[in-house]
DNA sequence: AACGCTCACGTGAACGCTCACGGGACCAGA
DNA sequence: TCTGGTCCCGTGAGCGTTCACGTGAGCGTT
């Protein structure tokens, strides 16, 4: 009646159900299996002990013998954050094309959590998609035989593949728009997240100075609404001339909005904001976010295919194929 | 060079490695798993060999002699729907703190999505949790053997656990602050999904008639912000006096939000509007929804912690204890 | 009475891998 | 030369399940 806690556990077999029932392995998982060639009496018989003892298969012994289906994992920083679940919700469709499953975690944006769910993957997936911040050497260490597919992120060296974000043209596209409608002074609102300036900045940077305008006017943000209100603030104190915001990303935007308004700063008029991502979140503010938007969709079938290509031994696609533009999309911020 | 690729292909194992590197499968497995008692020529040898074979180990026979971790499945209908994502995301949480593997699959909101998405998951993992709109019987058909935690989801039989979501009392809170606003016509946009009216509706109606208010002013609206909008437009439209809106959850909420600013309606002076959910998203729109929110957090950790106790043969808990209550919380919106 | 068929069930084998051993080659010291 | 140790490497076994068979009982047919 009560499942057996001894101390310590051994597993439950199909051996130990067909003892208890008295049929041989085959019959019991005839029942568990709902196949034919086995008496009614005889299947419930052998449900009952199944249900009695606690017995649960193997997914790995069923697995091995029925040679199913790739698995493969994709790590997120935040599955909080709408711009990952977008990817991720492309990457599902991408892979159940496929027919294939897809093991999605986040490393709550955690550096130190990548390494333990690297390792916990790295067994249970048949190749690792994400996007990650430590160093190629752990990855290599730690996903050992499996492809990788490195989303957002320079170089790849050996069985590593990556997909680029190029922004650049995207952002300069943005920053023309801004000096277009009369702007002089942007600044931007960068992710403080990690220690040096992101490639978004050297993009903005890049392209402000194509329009003779000074790109000095940074401040570093949380990653969230909050943090990019708070920023905002921030930036406005000190440079009160600042009249535009480009941002890290729209949810830093999406604050900035927030906190514009509350400042009684009235969006685009008195302040123009232009996020980065393209998220469909961005369609439900007021005004709606002007955006260097990204295709998540072609992002995650990308990450897919060339998973796909690494999988089968077809030729993977090349640098020059991996790569999603931005383009900017106006809303109504700016 | 090339991997062969012939027009069947049977695996590459760890026995045709070992033969075209002219060793034994142990030495193999030695030199994929980094581990010692190997020379270092041997070592490059072997990985040559694996690389040039295309070789990538079964994770089924890995994972059935190192009897690897648990994994749950989680199900839920769309990733894009940031409710799910809270839930996920909460879920994930607790399934690392007992280092869990999570498997999230989205059914893309589709009821025939779901077979599929049992049938191949019931092999990969150790148990289901999720939101299931099949019935019970074909649950019970496709997940043989495995413990399953429903969520949302009234009555449960046999192995099935449910979490109830319980939002009458909150639901009850937020009419009775309409109505104590002064409100006395108070429509509702629910969710046409399904074919049957929604719990949502019911606790509506309930709470409605408890203060004496009628509750048929109910348009149905698809699960979106779009949805929303087109839903206030058609209420409003037949139902002119409404001042205020109860929306079957936070999303439709949003849309309801954005709509009524577009046809010069303010929140909430001239139209007070209340959600369901209580998403973190509520917090970004102007003005921040009001909405009788769930414990995400909570729900997530409920449905591991029942897990871990059918999947370990503890006494489940029981319906009682199976519960999330929603309760009302202010924004501005109303 | 012999045959053939269906039904219900059991028996090796195999899936691909790792673990616990065992053993040969080689060198150093007595 | 013998012993003992270290360094590599290979061999059998086993993980838990399903598949392809084999088998015997029971029945009807000729």
């Amino acid at each position: 009646m009560v499942s057996s806690s001894g101390t310590e556990s051994r597993r439950v077999t199909i051996h130990d159900v067909a003892r208890s029932a008295g049929v041989s392995r085959q019959t019991v998982s005839r029942a568990l299996n709902d196949k034919d060639e086995i008496d009614g009496a005889t299947k419930q018989r052998v449900l009952d002990a199944a249900r009695e003892l606690g017995y649960r298969p193997s997914r790995f012994a069923r697995g091995l013998v029925r040679q199913d289906t790739t698995t493969i994992g994709l790590v997120i920083p935040d599955l909080l954050n709408p711009f990952f679940t977008e990817v991720a919700a492309a990457a599902l469709e991408a892979a159940r094309a496929r027919g294939w499953h897809v093991v999605v975690y986040d490393t709550a944006d955690r550096a130190e959590e990548e390494f333990g769910t690297l390792q916990v993957i790295a067994s249970q997936v048949d190749a690792v998609v994400g996007y990650f911040s430590c160093s190629e050497q752990d990855l290599e260490r730690f996903t050992r035989g499996l492809p990788v597919v490195l989303i957002g992120r320079e170089h790849h060296t050996g069985r590593f593949s990556s997909i680029r974000i190029d922004g650049e043209e995207g952002v300069h596209t943005a920053v023309a728009h801004l000096v277009a409608a009369g702007h002089r002074h942007i600044g931007m609102l960068d992710h403080d997240g990690r220690a040096e300036p992101s490639v978004r900045r050297e993009w903005f940077a890049t392209a402000a100075a194509a329009h003779g305008i000074a790109a000095d006017r940074v401040v570093g943000a949380p990653q969230s609404a909050d943090g990019g209100g708070t920023a905002l603030r921030k930036l406005l104190g000190t440079h009160p001339e600042v009249t535009a915001v480009f941002t890290f990303n729209d949810i830093i935007a999406i604050g900035a909005l927030r906190e514009a308004r509350r400042l009684g700063r009235s969006v685009p008029e008195d302040l123009a904001v232009v996020g980065f991502d393209g998220l469909q979140l961005g369609t439900l503010v007021e005004p709606p976010l002007s955006s260097v938007a990204l295709d998540t969709r072609r992002l995650g079938a990308l990450a897919i295919d060339q998973v796909a290509r690494l999988l089968t031994g077809l030729e993977p696609l090349g640098a020059d194929d991996l790569v999603v533009r931005a383009q900017l999309r106006l809303g109504g911020s700016a």
